[in-house]
RNA sequence: GUGGUUGUAGCUCAGUUGGUUAGAGCGCCUGAUUGUGGUUCAGGAGGUCGUCGGUUCGAGACCGAUCUUCCACCCCA
């Protein structure tokens, strides 16, 4: 081998006992989402580009994998593209289709396009891999997969309730304890921003609001500050960075910060209806809380936000988010339709629960028994009995060479088959069956159908 | 996209200020054991030191580029 093949950075190979475990994660949360009234569906892994550049902002338009047009795709840069260097320009000549970047917006599309054929309010799921040109670090891939459930085409919060359940249910089902399901909203965003005079610096005014907890209440005044919100602006946040106390008190706080904005009160009447009707249902395991810093990139939200943070003292991203959109599919032509909708990603939930030591050990069950071959003519029998097993759902094999014993029961423990079976001469002229296990080690001698009652 | 970090045997890592044939533990292979794996004992295989180039009499070590890993930004699942 003249160099040792690779693959690209932030991309992953996957075992047989990592496809085991991501399978494991992936259909309870299928499960879930059925139990749920979500269908499922399917879009391409490419898009053109039109349908997602300018969806995700600058910073998103950067990350979005972008496909070079195939043939002679120079043809279209003219010598004055060349020379203007103008990366956007050259761009959008020589590659004319993307990866997707989320599943959310090729969902919209998918909705416009086929809103003919669709009976609203229409709750759909989708599991599939998304890819990004981020640089990678830990929980960060350039392809991974989400796993999104939305409903379009109803204005009811009783959505949103259920997805506060739905995050619940699935959590639960997977054993992670303690996530808690961090919740905001829009519009009491863009009502602090009101107030302070800042509504035409509405995302500079959240991006650095999200960051309270990481860098603290002076270094997000100073970045304020650098983005040119005024200075009596941020006098009348001081209320917002020593919020505290449960959701009833921190909303009453938030009233008295907010008594002059409209949208501002609307969304903390919004939050406030979710947090009564999760209080009367109750959740298992999930924790809601009410977090005003919580702000998330993507600039479609407009109502709800949702963020999932892994349980205390697990250093990971967030393992899910999501949020609601009036405005989403007006972009694709179809004003007036409002939804909403959670993501979960898998790729993080898996570090999340290896971490944690989460999954059931019976994962990666495979076969069940394994065959010793004495040779062609033991071999032959062996087969029959392995046949029979098989039309019982026995996962049953055969070692296909008649290799040393040594190596077919070594073969076997490392496989961590738990059951094999001996027929030499002996047993093949007594029509009998040696059934060793091999946590125990004992063994004892059955007939076809003794083996086969033990082994089902 | 910015700044930093990492790469030595299948795995986890040693390798002194550049100086002979690059080491350990675990794993792997063979045998003790021709119908019995995990334990034990004895032996053995395996590395162009991420890659390419440079400095030097001499490079795993120094310099440059590149790829990769992880981290902090940015952003996000």
């Amino acid at each position: 081998m003249a160099q040792k093949p690779s693959i690209p950075k932030g991309t992953r190979d996957f075992n047989a006992v990592e496809v085991a475990k991501r399978s494991y994660i992936m259909n309870i949360i299928k499960e879930r989402f059925e139990l749920y009234g979500f269908q499922p569906i399917e879009t391409p892994s490419f898009e053109n580009s039109d349908t997602l550049m300018g969806k995700y902002g600058d910073e998103g338009d950067r990350l979005i994998f972008k496909i070079l047009n195939s043939g002679d795709y120079l043809k279209k840069v003219s010598d004055e593209d060349y020379t203007s260097k103008d990366e956007t320009r050259i761009t959008s000549k020589i590659s004319e289709k993307a990866l997707r970047y989320d599943l959310t917006v090729p969902f919209a599309r998918y909705v416009v396009q086929h809103q003919n054929e669709i009976e609203f309010p229409f709750k759909r799921y989708q599991i599939q891999p998304v890819w990004r040109a981020d640089r990678p670090q830990k929980g960060r891939f350039r392809e991974f997969y989400q796993c999104d459930a939305d409903v379009v085409g109803s204005t009811s919060l009783f959505q949103e309730v259920e997805f506060v359940q739905l995050y619940d249910a699935v959590f639960t089902a997977l054993d992670l304890k303690g996530v808690t399901i961090k919740i905001n909203n829009r519009k009491i965003l863009s009502g602090i921003a009101e107030v302070i005079g800042a509504q035409d610096k509405l995302i500079d005014f959240t991006v650095a609001l999200d960051k309270l907890d990481k860098i603290g209440e002076e270094k997000v005044k100073e970045e304020m500050r650098s983005k040119g919100i005024s200075e009596d602006g941020i006098s009348k946040l001081q209320p917002l960075f020593s919020l505290e106390g449960d959701f009833g008190t921190q909303v009453e706080s938030l009233k008295s910060i907010l008594n002059t904005s409209e949208v501002g009160l609307k969304g903390i009447e919004e939050l406030e209806f979710i947090d009564a009707s999760i209080s009367k249902l109750g959740l298992k395991t999930a924790n809601l809380q009410l977090d005003v810093t919580l702000a998330r990139g993507l600039n479609y939200y407009t109502g709800a936000i949702f963020e999932v943070a892994a349980p205390e003292g697990v250093k990971m991203g967030s393992i899910g988010g999501g949020g609601r959109y009036d405005d989403l599919t007006s972009i694709f032509g179809k004003p007036d339709t409002s939804g909403v909708g959670i993501s979960f990603g898998l790729d993080r939930i898996y570090l999340v629960l290896e971490e944690l030591n989460l999954f059931p050990e019976t994962i990666t069950d495979a076969t069940k028994v394994l065959f010793i071959n004495f040779g062609e003519k033991e071999a032959m029998a062996c087969l029959q009995a392995v046949t029979n097993l098989r039309q019982h759902g026995v996962k049953a094999e055969l070692y296909p060479d008649s290799a040393k014993m040594k190596k077919q029961m070594t073969h076997a423990n490392r496989r961590n088959i738990p059951y094999v079976v001996l027929v030499g001469e002996e047993e093949l002229n007594s029509g009998t069956y040696t059934l060793k296990n091999m946590k125990t080690g004992e063994q004892e001698k059955l007939n076809i159908q003794e083996l086969l009652s033990t082994l089902k």
